[in-house]
Order: structure tokens, then sequence, then C-alpha cells
DNA sequence: GGCATTAGATAGTAATCGATTACTATCTTT
DNA sequence: AAAGATAGTAATCGATTACTATCTAATGCC
């Protein structure tokens, strides 16, 4: 009789934390998930947490290290992949979309930590993750225009920019009809406008 | 010598202690805006908030009706001024980065409620908000096909969706920089990308 | 099989939040 | 000028938060 959980390793216990979080965060806002919340959908003490964290912040910190590995990860993938710049960029969205359609808290806590007034080291991150990000949109970009897949006049900057956007816009959407799958049956349709405001004249 | 504020009439100080929720959402995250840093900013105790408001939540739907009222009145009045479908999104969306940039903590605000878990008041309001901002961007998608100024295949819900998503992005942009400002610099440029995606081929 | 290590439980703390209360100052009305 | 109505203060409440000190028991190693 004992309703103890097993003990788990250090790194596996950091690792069960942080994908908690995302799932909490797909549920809630991320801003009120406490470290009572995580520990109680553990199956731990609140108490427990600070064994392997010395403060909230550092969770969301390794919350956004495992976004930022994964998801770039997987975009650098999509990216050698393809056949061309385009197509890259094609791939990256959809990537990303995969990506958000699986952990559908990770935009949320993105935007959340952007939010934030102080900067902590959660905040950091997720400026350098999206950082990272846009340079990888920007040497698309720049290639494609220098294979003629991309219009000549057409601002690097403000492309990324759409780019980014035009995921922030199925997100928002997402949020607003409370169904977050299917945002994957609306990417398509949405990239190709996407592609029609970037490509060349045929 | 009397330190003490005058007496303001009731209707004026829920005014005040909206445009103060507001201007506090510009420099700091929005969730965590108390009534104890609304009551300091105005100069006043905090308890004295609640004999104007019954809660919080009241004081945040009196925001979101705020947003509301005045963000649809000058996209409608922009859309009656506009010559053609096309002119009016882009003066719609013009309007928007004007109000962005007047009142910073609004996008940050509206996303914030809608990030809540429970259906507060103000989050529905801002659902509301957005819903009657897509509805009326949608009739003039539709009216620009009518008229062949936009492109006939074009999908009327992406491309609502992409128009918010725009102006997301370009938030996103300034909440990187840190300079809410130039957003307005980069509009124009940003929309014309926009209307390459959705105009009809001449 | 005994023992050090450590994951976790238990039971706190101090700070902060929204909200309420009793009281006071100011304004308005007649 | 008195009196009622309204606006605001100051103190405080209960709840919740991140975080911590101390105790218990499971685990791995020899």
């Amino acid at each position: 009789m004992n309703s103890r959980p097993a003990y788990l390793p250090a790194e596996e216990r950091r690792e069960v934390t942080v994908e908690t979080v995302i799932d909490l965060a797909a549920e809630q806002n991320p801003a009120d998930i406490t470290t009572g919340a995580i520990a109680k959908r553990m199956g731990v003490t609140q108490g427990a947490l600070f064994r392997h964290f010395p403060s909230k912040d550092a969770i969301l910190q390794a919350v956004m290290e495992w976004v930022a590995e994964r998801l770039l990860a997987r975009i650098d993938r999509a990216i050698s992949a393809a056949a061309s710049p385009l197509d890259a960029l094609e791939a990256v969205f959809m990537t990303h979309i995969d990506f958000i359609s699986e952990h559908p808290g990770v935009p949320r806590m993105l935007f959340g930590e952007l939010q934030r007034a102080e900067q902590t080291m959660a905040k950091r991150m997720a400026q350098t993750l999206i950082q990272h990000y846009g340079e990888r949109l920007g040497r698309l970009v720049a290639e494609g225009k220098e294979r003629g897949e991309l219009a000549q006049a057409l601002d690097d900057k403000a492309a990324v920019t759409l780019f980014i956007g035009t995921i922030q816009g199925l997100v928002m959407q997402s949020l607003l009809a409370g169904d977050v799958r299917r945002i994957r049956a609306s990417a398509p349709g949405t990239f190709s406008l996407y592609r029609r405001a970037i490509e060349a004249a045929k």
C-alpha cells in the first residue's frame, strides 16, 4: 500500500517537469501556472520541485531551452531536406505548425515570456530563440531572391515579419476557436497566400 | 496644504481608471497589473477603486468596452472614407496600426484576455471584438472579389486570418525590439506584401 | 544486508493579491 | 447653513503565491 510514486532519477524528473509545464500551458494561461499546479499534475508535492530546480524561473528557463532545441533542430532538418529556398520556407512553415499542433502550449508560453516586464532568464531565452529563428528565415529569403525564386523587390525584413505573423494569425485563430488541431488543416491555404506575397512574378 | 486629490465624479473616475490600465499595459505584463498598481498610478488608494467597480474583472471589462468602441468606430470611419474595398483594407490596416501606436498596451491586453482559461466577462468581450473585426474584414474581402480587385481564387477566411496575423507580426516585432513607435514606419511595407498576396493578377 | 545518498513528504514562512470594512472628507441640494 | 449623498482613506481579512527547513523512505552500491 504505497501511494507514493516510484522515484525517478533527477534528469528524468527534470524532463517530465518541462513536459508537464508545456502540457499545462495548452490548457490554461501560462502566466498563472503555479508550481503547485505543476507538481499536482506530476503526482508529486509542490516542494519536491525545488529539489530539482532552484526557482520557478529556472523551470521556465528549462522549458524555453527544451523548446528552442527541439524546434530549431526540426526546422534545420526541414531546411536541409528542401530542394530550394521557397521549398524550404514551406517546409519550415509546416514543421512549425506541426510542432504547435503537438505542443499547443508552446506559442502561448513564448508570447507570455515576451510580455514580461522584468528581464528574466526565461525571457532572454525566448528572445534568443525567435532571433535565431528569424535569422534562418532571413537567409532563406536572401537565397530565394538570389535564385530568382522570390521577388527581387522583396523587403527581407518585412518577409520575415510576415512569415512569423502568418503563424501568429493561425495561433490566434485557434485561440478563438478553442480548437488547436484545426490549424493544421488551414495551414496550407494560409501559406499559399504567403507564398503569393513573396514569390517572383511568373 | 491638502495633499489629497480633488474628488472626481464617478463617471470621470471610471474613465481615468480605464486609461490608466491601458497605460500600465504598455509598460508591464498585463497579467500582473494589480489593483494596487492601478490605484497608485492614479494617486488614489487601492480600496477606492472598488467604490466604482465591483471587482477587478469589471475594470478589465470596462477596458475592453473602451477598446472595442474606439477601435471599431475608427475602423468604420476609415472604411466609409475609402474608395474601394482594397483601399479600405489598407485604411483599416493603417488605422489599426495608428491605434496600436497610440495605445501600445491594447494588443497586449487583448491577447492576454484571450489566453485566459476561465470565461470572464472581459475575455468574452475581447472575443466579441475580434469577431466583429473579422466580420468587417470578411465583408471587404468579399466585396473586393466581386469587384475583381482581389483574386477570385482567394480563400476569404485565410485572407482575414492573414490580415490579423500581419498586424500580430508587427506587434511581436515591436515587442522584441522594445520599440513600439517604429511599427508605424514598417507598416506600409508589410501591408504592401499582404496586398500582393490577395490582389488580383494584373 | 547494511549504509550513504537522495527523491519526496510534511509543514511551515513571508509576501502579495483582491476584496471588505469602518470611518472621514468633500460636494450638492434646498 | 444644515443634511444627505458621494468619493476616498486606512486598516485588515482570507486566500494564494514562491520558497524553505526538517523529517522519512526508497534506491543503488559494496
